[in-house]
DNA sequence: TGCCATACGCACCAAAAGGAGAGTGTCGGA
DNA sequence: TCCGACACTCTCCTTTTGGTGCGTATGGCA
């Protein structure tokens, strides 16, 4: 059983995969791949992308079904990578913007695609896991 | 404290958010989305577009760092949604491979700008990083 | 006078993700 | 004879994710 273990380790050391790219570059790459290939990161990106600046309240409305501890923590993760900006007006009912970077327009329109194939296909999707499951699972 | 509940409630009903589609279409959007924007998936979508046909252990070692367990999930998932096909021959060392379906290559295409995003983008993602740890951590 | 609203932080809890390790069944090689 | 290889599955364990509810500061509104 060692011998998966071995392989594996051995994978951490030489890259079998993609030879272009240098082995820490991709794991750079894989580790921000990793960060932003999120559920509520992409749902967020999606809101500010549409609506432009938005303050926290108008975040959670926009994405839907966030509570505000994973609102708070994505936001601030997306503010950490340099995705979002975050502005605080310091008056005292609390107001705080958002509004994507450069670098977060950017990610936006890549994910682009990723939304254009799932409004395309989901129709596919939706068949294919209906003949899944009575393939296999209903047998 | 009832008023956000309240909004989150209303939210799910109301589509306040993107007018043009339909709330069913939305949602189910999202659904396959929240399933593909994973970080496995997306490391097999692309092994598997490297590389062709790939039997077990070798999604593992292109993938790297992925444990049996997560392997095995993330492929039965895939093929639930029909992004590959798996293909077992009945031979006593078990034999079995994997291939990307049309519905698999696309998605890996739509994925293929966020990988260009990353490479082109991961030492800002790094910088920002760098500078908000000085900013707000060792303040 | 007193409660509301904003944008959180904090504490507690449940559920899911994910890893490590063992087991399986048979066959071919040492 | 007996171990290893494949493609898993199962159990046990830790970590992460995510939800709920409470506290907070204070100017404005009733």
């Amino acid at each position: 059983m060692q011998a998966i273990r071995n392989a594996m380790a051995a994978m951490h050391q030489r890259s079998d995969a993609i030879p272009p790219v240098s082995p820490a570059v991709e794991s750079l790459v894989r580790q921000v791949i990793a960060q932003v290939a999120d559920k509520w990161t992409m749902l967020v990106l999606e809101a500010l992308e549409e609506h432009g600046t938005l303050r926290f309240t108008e975040v959670g409305r926009m994405v839907g079904g966030i509570s505000q501890k994973m609102l708070t923590k994505t936001l601030r993760e997306m503010e950490r990578d340099g995705l979002v900006v975050r502005t605080v007006h310091p008056v005292i009912p609390p107001h705080v913007d958002y509004t994507l970077t450069e670098l977060g327009r950017e990610l936006s329109a890549a994910f682009c695609g990723v939304w254009t194939w799932a409004e395309t296909y989901y129709a596919e999707v939706s068949a294919a896991r209906k003949a899944f499951r009575e393939r296999e699972g209903g047998a």
